[in-house]
DNA sequence: CTTAAAATTTAGACAAGCCTAAAAAATAAA
DNA sequence: TTTATTTTTTAGGCTTGTCTAAATTTTAAG
């Protein structure tokens, strides 16, 4: 069994692995579990000491095929439970992350079959996100940042890489969310800004935002 | 803010009070907790120091009014979480404890709002114990064990005193559950041992059983 | 290729919660 | 009322997960 700290360790690694690539460094999840690098290097080596992760002193760690699936078993949970806040409870979806951060560490593998049941077997969470299947398995999905398109290219937004609740709030003032057409009807070269369309308005953004915008292009 | 085991702990000698009456020894408090004296006075020196507790040394403690407020308040969240189990999640009554136990220490006043609202602000849990309201507020019941009931008495099954798994099934067995009707047929002076009838079957049960049943009288 | 800087690890401490063993206080028995 | 027993507390340790400060290794710069 693992503690809470360990499984928030093995989901940050999780995620840095999948954002960055293999091989994740002391530093990165130092800094993602906000904490101290001496501190990550304890819990690096207990955790590679409980083979849920491969690790060498000063090379960076990756999680072991158990690590990963233990990762995307409370990715699976989080993301379940925040399906659960929005459509059963009505939160918004700026105010689910937290509540999930606790939820998901609630141990009864009962609960999330019948909890996933309950929702009808969720594909997605209100983010976007894929929801892992009771088996860890994540269905690739073809997204590209609004980032990487061209003007006049559209698409319609499938998610957000970025999900803190100011900029979700940003999205809802725009009346941007999930499932909202998107089309590039400007695009500065100089600062990579863009004026996009959104169901007859257009607004004026920055990089900042279309760099954390996932679209499937049409 | 409380930590997972001083939320324990005020639970516990919340219900030793109410069980057994103000002033809680620290024995009786280990014994709940399942744990050691030693360590149950730590954690009551701890209590009183934030104010939650008042006690002194060798007499026992009992919750202050912000102590029995905390306390109540994990009490709601458990029965109203059991009510999700049950009602929502179709578990049955006797699998729904421990993860209640697990979910009863998720910190969020909102969430708690609105599973309230979602189950329909449920007045009891599924073993009739009565939910606490936001303000900490809890019903009084006239509710009876089904040991002080003479012979020919009868009444409506409204809970459960124990609440183990393996009393739950017992009461399944015999298709006794709350909202059944229970008649006295026949009480044995000696032992206590009764004949009760459940929808025109009869049981032999013992004391131990009638001193967990509660009943309301007609 | 040698030195400076950055990243990482080790050493030693601390708080929370638990433990065992021993001391102290309260209660029961003689 | 004095002694024996039970209850409770204290003392000292252990583990988990954190920290700071110092040492070590790696990487980058000159």
């Amino acid at each position: 069994m693992f503690t809470l700290a360990e499984e928030n360790y093995l989901k940050a690694i999780f995620h840095l692995e999948n954002d960055y690539g293999t091989g994740v460094s002391t530093n990165a999840i130092a800094d993602k579990m906000d904490t101290r690098a001496s501190s990550a290097t304890d819990m690096i080596q207990k955790l590679a000491d409980k083979k849920v992760i491969s690790y060498q002193k000063y090379k960076g760690a990756s999680l072991t095929k158990k690590g990963k699936s233990i990762a995307v078993n409370i990715i699976r949970k989080h993301r379940l439970w925040e399906v659960f806040l929005v459509e059963k409870l009505d939160f918004q979806w700026d105010e689910v992350h937290e509540i999930a951060e606790q939820l998901e560490h609630i141990k009864s593998d009962e609960l999330i079959q019948r909890l996933d049941l309950f929702l009808g077997h969720p594909d997605f969470d209100p983010h976007g996100d894929p929801i892992p299947d009771k088996n860890g398995y994540i269905k690739p999905t073809e997204k590209k940042l609004l980032s990487k398109l061209k003007k006049n290219q559209q698409g319609i937004c499938v998610g957000v890489k970025e999900s803190s609740a100011k900029f979700l709030q940003y999205l809802d003032t725009r009346k941007i969310g999930i499932g909202s057409s998107i089309k590039v009807i400007e695009k500065e070269d100089f600062d990579q800004s863009m004026t996009i369309q959104v169901s007859n308005k257009q607004f004026f953004i920055t990089k900042q935002i279309s760099e954390n915008l996932y679209l499937k292009t049409i």
